[in-house]
DNA sequence: TCAGACTAGTTTGAAAAACAAACTAATATA
DNA sequence: TATATTAGTTTGTTTTTCAAACTAGTCTGA
């Protein structure tokens, strides 16, 4: 049975990370550590206007850091991981495996 | 690193059960099998209105069978898990299982 | 027996999040 | 110079979440 600290654990969970769509783009710059907007944009199936306001979220939580740059004068932005998101990532696994340890019936 | 597979999983997370104050719902209730509305409240924290809707939410979905009855004249709720949602929970924790592997950097 | 308070919910309305369409700005091409 | 393309951002709609207000019935005591 869940103990109370179970049922905590899900409450504490970080909401900025656990949304599906943000999930996936972590779960893809976790692998890669940098990646580009069109090219995170195909892998992760988000439109653009979705993956520029979600990776906004994630800017401002500090979880990412956001380069442009120009490369033969087109631009090109730069999404990488910070230390702080990778941290996150390690949380929200470790709070997410104790959810589904508890969630054994 | 994550295979087109991993971040698909993520897509397909059901988000009836992924919510977290729906998490707690079921975490408690597959501990439990059944509970009164008022007991669920004060475990997983949530206002009554609140939980009222997101119980409507796993109603709609299947997921609990939610029965009333008077006891002394007072109504008394009891809610209690389905067989379509533990097995909802059977396959959320797989997939999350599957998330939380493929999010090991 | 009638007023006030309590129990057990549901309904409704506001706030926040997610999503997609429309827009911007710059370059490349015919 | 018009047209298309790339790379995003902004804006507006839809959906979800949450909490305040409401409903319905019971109990308690003056």
């Amino acid at each position: 049975m869940p103990t109370d600290k179970g049922l905590e654990t899900i409450a504490d969970i970080d909401r900025v990370v656990h949304s599906p769509a943000r999930l996936m783009i972590l779960a893809y710059l976790a692998a890669v550590d940098s990646a580009d907007f069109i090219f995170l944009m195909n892998q992760v199936g988000l439109t653009r206007g979705n993956l520029s306001s979600h990776l906004n979220t994630l800017e401002e939580a500090g979880y990412v850091d956001i380069q442009k740059e120009f490369v033969d004068k087109v631009p090109r932005t730069l999404i990488r991981l910070t230390d702080k998101g990778r941290e996150a990532i390690q949380t929200y696994r470790e709070q997410m495996r104790t959810v589904i340890e508890d969630l054994l019936s």
